[in-house]
DNA sequence: CTGAAAGCGCTTACAG
DNA sequence: CTGAAAGCGCTTACAG
């Protein structure tokens, strides 16, 4: 009755069927008498025997598996990004298991010779991918992706002529937030750090976010407040400490990152100047570092859990062979204190 | 010349030998000449080739998986151990695919059923479990996956007569070097706060090196000084309001995470007190915060990369048919501002 | 060094 | 409702 490495024939013989049959039982098949079904469950169940999934993904081309290649940065060094994957992950491993696909998960440089085999090899029936980069390098390897007939979803900014299926946070959306809270609270010249280039789309498409606000409170955008800026705390200093030295007079700021705010803050206190009541700041992610700093950072929050399900909806729908639409998913602002809104 | 969903006889066709050949050539038989081998290989680089896993594990009773279980706290809050996890996560991966080895990622509740289904259905060749839990019913757990011969690791506490091979931090050792660096510090009074029953072991583990540090000083626990703390910011600040009431006397603080030491700070601040100055406060864990809180936090970091590492190695090992022995990793006590030694 | 052949454990048309 | 049979694409003893 024990039996080591059970084998859907092991139950058949146990249960006096034909292999077939328990097959199809086990997959709860409609052409199986209910008796016979439970007979065979039962004793699947004493015995300990699961499907082998090899023989089963080999017999009908499918894993049910889904290859979740997250890009990191090559500095290594934001932990931002990461722990919004994190977050991902866990949505997305929950989203999956709802619809019966398990999750492969590997990190992957953005230089790093591609994973078509992914789906070539079986292994998974689609890829999600998450993960900021270098655009132009990027967009390359998903043009081989696509030539190679592999189903796949990015996570990220929506570009016009991208390969490939994408869902993203609307970042233009949340740069109008940002700045519609600023002007709501009577800000006046709000300065904008980050960078605009169309290199990095998510960062240009929340600046484009700022002028739509700034416009609609008819006003214009004061270039001489504006200052680029990389993604870190240390820049995010520098570019305030440049707008103070320059002389400008601003009564808010618009970081295009949380780091960048957070260095920004630094700055302006270092200065003398007061957080929210000088200055008001917002940022842009709310990583979990933006709770506690002081004032606590008032930011635009991307929906991990709601982002994490459309993706594995995506790439299952595509496996599905059903069309996808790509969309944008609206960021929240949530609102702490240093813009003064609470006091 | 282009195939669609090229096989290993499509190649052997172009290739003019037979498909026994060419699944030697791709696994670098050295049964195969040279010039062949080559041919081969360049072939399938052409048409995109990738060999079937799950032919290829049907056929050899593998996977080259690894299935990594993620056990989340039931409260859902404690979001120290997913970062912990993430760069653990990030160490196994990169460790797993240096052996050839995926990584099938599935995050669970303890109270999940368990998974001794992802070893049986061929989906992974062995189990590595991240994650602490109510103790008991873990164990319990453990022992079933035991009985149905699966292959697993755990990172954890080492325990008695536990299950299965672990490895984990060395939380005796960590309580030790904070509390070692009190004294040396010149810290006479050093009040503990967080659990020590037997049902968090790490926990325990911790006190216990802190009464080692205390008793090689010549000192002994003061009991008054211990206050019984579970893992979280608001309960830490509490411990510390409890022993400012009773009027204990007390110059250092030992809180048993980093969570319990920023509430304990908190608490020491609004009392009046200066940290490090009066009262030196040490944690343990370095989450990302600690670097961020003012004064930033001197504490105990777990070195995830070397112990994804050895958690992959361990799996590996045991699949491989070798014996494992657990082990424990010191951990390195990260110094900040928090005690005093830097000014 | 290479080939013919068996077989891993399933799923699913086909036949009854 | 059930069974006999084919076949998914590999790996590997066996034979040469």
């Amino acid at each position: 009755m024990k039996v080591d490495n059970p084998t859907s024939r092991d139950i058949a013989d146990l249960a006096g069927v034909s292999q077939a049959t328990v097959s199809r039982a086990l997959r709860n098949s409609p052409l199986v008498r209910e008796e016979t079904r439970n007979r065979i469950h039962k004793i699947a169940r004493e015995l300990n025997y699961f499907v082998n999934r090899n023989a089963a993904g080999l017999r009908t081309h499918q894993s049910n598996t889904l290859a979740l290649l997250l890009f990191e940065d090559t500095d290594g060094t934001d932990t931002t990004m990461n722990l919004f994957f994190l977050s991902m992950l866990d949505n997305i491993t929950r989203s999956a298991a709802k619809l019966g696909y398990d999750v492969l998960v590997s990190l992957q440089q953005i230089s790093d010779d591609w994973h078509i085999q992914y789906q070539a090899s079986h292994r998974a029936d689609g890829l999600i991918l998450l993960g900021y980069g270098d655009y132009a390098e990027y967009r390359e390897k998903l043009a081989a992706l696509a030539a190679a007939n592999t189903r796949f979803v990015i996570w990220g900014p929506l570009v016009m002529d991208q390969p490939g299926c994408s869902f993203g946070c609307d970042n233009e959306n949340g740069g109008y937030q940002a700045t519609r809270h600023l002007i709501d609270l009577g800000r006046k010249r709000i300065a904008y750090i980050g960078r605009m280039a169309r290199r990095s789309p998510e960062h240009a498409a929340r600046y484009a976010g700022y002028v739509r606000a700034l416009r609609e409170a008819g006003e214009a955008p004061i270039d001489k407040l504006r200052v680029p800026a990389d993604n870190s705390e240390s820049l995010g200093y520098e570019a305030v400490q440049r707008l103070l030295e320059r002389g400008e007079s601003f009564d808010a700021v618009f970081a295009v990152t949380d780091l960048i705010a957070i260095g920004a803050m630094r700055a302006l206190q270092e200065a003398g100047l007061r957080v929210p009541h000088d200055v008001s700041v917002v940022g842009f992610d709310d990583m979990p570092l933006a709770a506690y700093v002081t004032p606590a950072l008032t930011t635009v929050q991307q929906n991990a859990q709601i982002g994490g399900a459309r993706l594995v909806e995506g790439i299952v729908n595509l496996i599905e062979g059903k069309t996808v639409q790509s969309g944008l998913l609206a960021p929240r602002l949530v609102v702490r204190e240093s813009c003064g809104a609470k006091s």
